[in-house]
Order: C-alpha cells, then structure tokens, then sequence
DNA sequence: ACCGGAGGTAGACACCGTCTACGACGGCTG
DNA sequence: CAGCCGTCGTAGACGGTGTCTACCTCCGGT
C-alpha cells in the first residue's frame, strides 16, 4: 500500500487544481471539492477555513507551476538574453493561453488572498527573473531597470489577457501573438539586428 | 409626476453599476438588485433571463461610461497626436484606478455574454480610436499598425490591470504609474524629443 | 364586454459558504 | 494498562443565491 499516500489537504488542492483547469475558477466549490476527495462537505474547512483559502492556496499551485515552467525554459535556452527573454516570454503566453482557467484565477486578487498568504511573494521570483534580464539588456537612454521590467511585464500580461478574451484577434485583424511579442520586445529592447 | 421615469429594466441595471461601482462585481445578485429597484425577486427576469445577462448590461454601461470619457478627453486634448494619445493612456489607467469594480466586470469575458451581446464590439470603437492616433505616430521601422496599436493596448490594459491588483508596485518598487506610462508610450512610438 | 398578453409576485428547488455539535480514533500521560 | 484529550472528519442547520413555474393583475384592442 501507499506508504504516503496524500493527506486530504493535499487531495483538496490537486482536486481544486483539476477543477480549476478544466472548468474555470467558478466551477471550484468547497463542496464539489469535498465530493471529489470523497470526503464530507465539511470537511475541507479543516484545512481552507474559508473558499477564499482554498481558491489561494490553488492559485498558489498555479504560480508555482508557471515559475517551474519559466525556470526550465530558462535551464534549456542557455543563449544571449534576448533569446532567453523571447523563450520565457513565449512561456507566460503559452501557459496563459493552455490553461486559462488558472490563468484567470491567479491574477483575480479579489478572489485570492492575496495579504496574508503571501501570494504576491510567490510571483516574485517569476519577476525576478525577468527583471534580470532586462536589467542585462537595458540600454542606457532606457527607463530605469525596474521600470522597464514592470513595463515589459505589464505587456506581456496584457497580451496574454486580452487574447484569451478574444479581444485582441477582433482589434488586430486576427494576426496571431507571436507578432504582438516580437513587437512588444522590440519596443521595449530595441529591433533585433538581424 | 415624471413623465418618463425610467422603466425598471433601466433602473435595475443603474442600481447594479451602482453597485459594482461602490462594492464589486462579486456584490451584484439578481436579488440584492431587485431588492434595491424595489421589486420582487424574480422581477429582474422579465428582463435579464440570466444573472450573466444582467452584468453584461451593466458592463456595457461601464464601456459606455468609458468610450465617453475617452471621447470628451479627445474633444478637449486638441493637441499633436502624441499628446493626445498620452491624454487617451491617461483617461484609461485613471478609468481602471478610479472604477475598479467595473473594470475588473468588464474584462471577465467568463462572467459575459460576450459573444450573443456585442460586447466585443461595444469596445471596438475605443480601440478605433487609439488605433488612428497610433496609425498617425507609426514610424516606418514600426510593426504594421494594427499590431503596433494591439500591443500599445495591451500594455496600456496590462499596466491598469496590474497596477490595480498592487503587483507593479511591489515589483517595481512603488515608482508611479506615470514613469510606467511614460516608459511604455516611449518604448512602442519612440522616446519624446524634449 | 371580453379577452389576451405584458409585467410583476410568490413559492419552490437545488446549490452554495459558513457555523455548530458531535463522533471516532490514536497517542500520550498517570 | 486505563483514561484522556486533541486531531480529523461527519452531519445537520441557516441564510443566501440563481433559476423555474404558477399565478395574479391590469391595460389596450376588438
């Protein structure tokens, strides 16, 4: 048998995250939750005292599952920082776009807890990343380093919004993301040489 | 007496933008409305079959709201296409910053009907405009116009978004969101001259 | 005078989040 | 070994919600 097996908090949030990515965030009740871990509606109050709990503590998962996903990329494109900002600017957009549902509930802050649970730190690293890279390729009539990384990131984050709502396909005659990336970091970065 | 008070249709939805206004999306139910137009819980009905009927009415309003803002700030801002354009920048993030609930409302394309209700294309004519006045900056080295104005927007949207939910400031160190603006306004159409 | 539909009422249903009291069980203390 | 107490899950209740349905009431056209 399963010497460690997952505790039932572990199987709420794995059920939450399943819920999350194929349904949406409006699908994850507690008490669909509960049904799936095979448990009593109330049970998960043990754990998640309150929805909101439980929907951060997903959110968290989300996060740690992008930040896994940008620091692979970042382990396999080992080449100049722009190469390497372009791979992980295609990953935000990439994971944005397959799993939207999470998407949408990492970034709802009014559903998330996102004071005491530190859900805000757990973006961070992400952005840290990111930031490095701009800082490496910063030109010196650029806005200041942090700046520019917000900027960058505000647009990357735009894109990755407004696509999965459908609206930038409508507004931009239906020219697929990859132009509005490779815009967006030329604007940002300066034209590619080649 | 009024002659042409407003129906109940008009005044469920005023108290709904009322609502999403002052409390969020999250407070607007069919029967918070419906007590607060002083009818009977299943009168909204008649009207909007459905609760996402009902915010997709309200969120039209907030596009409306919106466009004529933005309108107004063209009408007074009769300036070089670059100004008016900062100007344009400005009346969003101030709209997002200023009417958070209806913001957030009017970008949940899972909480609209935003494909029955012409949603989508209520939005279009504000694009138009930011779309012309980017047309008017474009340089010749720039990406062809509508992908320069989509990831203009996004940026813009991006900045509103994030900014809104408190990550930006954190990130970049609670520098305003004016540098943030300034940064991306020069990064797609070029750095001002002065 | 009648009738028919538009517009609002009222009750029911299932579901939800939350609260509370309760039972089972296991490990520590005496 | 007995007893106790804290942990974890159960089960029922409450108020709130969206949705459905049956009804009622008035007003305009024939």
């Amino acid at each position: 048998m399963d010497v460690d097996e997952p505790g039932l908090r572990a199987r709420l949030v794995a059920a939450g995250v399943d819920l999350v990515l194929r349904e949406g965030q409006s699908a994850v009740s507690l008490r669909e939750i509960a049904r799936r871990a095979g448990v009593s509606h109330g049970a998960p109050r043990r754990y998640f005292p309150t929805h909101v709990d439980l929907l951060s503590a997903i959110a968290r998962e989300g996060f740690a599952d992008l930040t896994a996903r940008v620091e692979q990329t970042m382990r396999v494109v080992d080449a100049d920082p722009r190469t390497r900002l372009t791979a992980l600017a295609r990953t935000y957009l990439d994971y944005a776009a397959a799993h939207r549902g999470m998407f949408e509930l990492m970034f709802r802050h009014d559903l998330l807890d996102s004071g005491r649970l530190r859900l805000r730190e757990t973006s961070l690293p992400l952005f840290a990343v990111l930031a490095d890279l701009v800082a490496q390729l910063r030109r010196p009539t650029d806005a200041p380093a942090p700046v520019l990384a917000g900027a960058l990131w505000a647009n990357l984050h735009g894109i990755a919004q407004l696509w999965a709502w459908g609206s930038l396909p409508l507004a931009t005659g239906a020219a697929d993301d990859d132009a509005l990336l490779r815009a967006t970091l030329d604007a940002h970065l300066g034209p590619t040489l080649t």
